[in-house]
DNA sequence: CTGAAAGCGCTTACAG
DNA sequence: CTGAAAGCGCTTACAG
């Protein structure tokens, strides 16, 4: 690869012209101008960029950090696009790293990141997987003190971090779906959650408790049951709660997967009944399930928008005020 | 943050040894070891990978080039599952780089991530967008050509780029759903076609035609429409193709969201009908799905890891031989 | 085993 | 308008 060496021997000139006229950066003669340009041209010349980022301190790069097995594909692939997106405006190109459940992965991809010399961070967080690594709030901080750049967590907020982060209030999710259930005459509400060693299934469980309780409808532990996250598991869960024969008549879902699954056990178990079957992230595919499948549609958009917001923010003001950057979204029934 | 200097001044000593220490490239004493170490601590010193890039030649970063608006979102969460492994297992990281329907998005791309000095690309081909952007092989391969590292092509070949591609025969593809459903004694078999304007769509009409032909059924030119690739334009041009009252009994599509779009309209409109439908992609939804949609599973894991053995050979290996580097795939039936 | 020096390819004050 | 010099933070032959 031609260096700028080599450019401005063939221009004859210096090399801090043929960077001037590139960049820019100072009033050149046309002349010279035209000879660099000409010199660029012929041997084909592309600024070595690695050079220019130890030079200037900055490297154009931001990172993102994206959990393995994700339940919901979709979301990966926006989050990515906007994400990628928001950089290539920025001028910046994208690093992406991912974690998965083995212990130190989400600290060691930030640091990875970090050790490129990216100019900001966003770490997706993920409650199921930060249960099999232990993840550990604490450690994560004082990782993310001890880099000098922003981090946007998304799904977690870590107080030490400003609260730079992009939340969900899965408590009020739930809650809303069982309000409205409990509003349109239904009494007998399955669950299926996710493993409650987890936070986020602590958390909807609590709000679809307590969205019972203002309905005046009793809380019936047989009416619950865990599973995991995948179709079939939606299935086999559906199929043991069918047959503790309590006969409920709505159904709330932990995620689409689940209530795809649970939907297919109906429509071969109990086909008869009418049961109202709630998801979550509301997969597109939810059109085209039988039996139907109502659904909570967060905004992924938004909040991906509001954390591109917040990291650009952040990497452009280098006095981060303390402001309050927390933003916490909610999703939106979808009544199928 | 603290540079090397600083921590060789911490440790009293010359900023080679603290280099040495960390990169373990020499001997040293146990006791300068300890003070290095010491330092490195104390400072929380991480060596700054762009100098050392610069330096070294080499910036252990490889790039990939995604098309947006993927039919498949699985695929695209796969793809960069598997590279990104591979990446981390040879202590790479990966940048990612999205290319739109704007004419000059791929190459920009690729000149962006050649800029950043990465080692290697992998650029993925999409058909149809590369309609809408007026893909150009030619200029293409003369970008490839100059810049100096490898760049896979995956679903697309260029020649002039030593073939250093992973291919999937789109031909044989439908030659063989049309040849197992007229074993099949299907005969009236529908085919819905991306648009035709598209490579990809001709050779797969191709491989429907020709596997009719073989099996001694003509072609129906009332039995073929064209349509878009999401599951409301599969609804759509089945309602169409139903409209046309040809009676058929099996259907072709020309990706699984079209097959669940159609296999809708199939529901709706024409229930009392068996009709044997095929997808493509075999997504896991389909399980779920009904009447039930067979399809064609793309050895997705086994082309990823071609692409991948590709790159990382092509990287160590300056010297390129001109040895057969094209591999193709085909996919295998499944019938539900 | 360790230090001093040179250099990777840029940019940018400093001169003129 | 342009050049010469210094320096970004590393590594590595060259000495000793």
């Amino acid at each position: 690869m031609a260096t700028i060496l080599d450019v401005s021997k063939l221009a004859g000139v210096n090399a801090s012209t043929v960077s001037r006229v590139l960049n820019g950066s100072a009033r050149i003669s046309e002349s010279t101008r035209t000879r660099v340009l000409q010199a660029v041209e012929t041997l084909n010349y592309r600024p070595n960029i690695v050079a220019k980022s130890l030079k200037e301190g900055t490297t154009n790069c931001i990172g993102i950090v994206i959990p393995k097995y994700i339940p919901m594909m979709s979301m990966v692939a926006s989050l990515l696009e906007e994400i990628q997106s928001a950089a290539e405006a920025h001028n910046k190109l994208l690093f992406i790293a991912y974690y998965d459940h083995t212990k130190d992965s989400p600290y060691k991809a930030i640091e990875r990141l970090n050790n490129h010399q990216c100019e900001g961070i966003v770490y997706w967080h993920n409650y199921i997987l930060g249960t099999k690594n232990n993840f550990d709030a604490e450690r994560f901080s004082k990782i993310i003190k001890s880099i000098n750049i922003p981090v946007v967590t998304f799904d977690i907020s870590i107080p030490e971090n400003n609260n730079l982060a992009v939340l969900f209030d899965h408590r009020k999710t739930t809650h809303k779906i069982t309000q409205y259930l409990c509003q349109a005459g239904y009494k007998n509400i399955a669950f299926i959650s996710a493993r409650l060693t987890t936070k986020i299934a602590q958390w909807r469980l609590d709000g679809y408790i307590s969205g019972l309780k203002e309905n005046n409808v009793d809380f019936n532990p047989l009416l619950l049951i865990e599973s995991d996250l995948d179709i079939e598991d939606g299935y086999h869960a559906c199929q043991e709660l069918i047959s503790r024969e309590i006969n409920f008549t709505a159904l709330c879902c932990f995620n689409d997967k689940i209530a795809i699954g649970a939907a297919k056990a109906i429509r071969e178990l109990i086909p008869q009944k009418e049961i109202k079957i709630f998801g979550f992230g509301n997969d597109p595919i939810l059109d085209f399930i039988t039996p139907s499948i109502s659904s909570i549609k967060t905004p992924m958009k938004e909040s991906i928008n509001e954390v591109i917001d917040l990291l650009f923010h952040n990497i452009n003001d280098k006095n981060k005020k303390n402001t309050a950057l927390l933003k916490t979204f909610v999703g939106d029934l979808v009544i199928r």
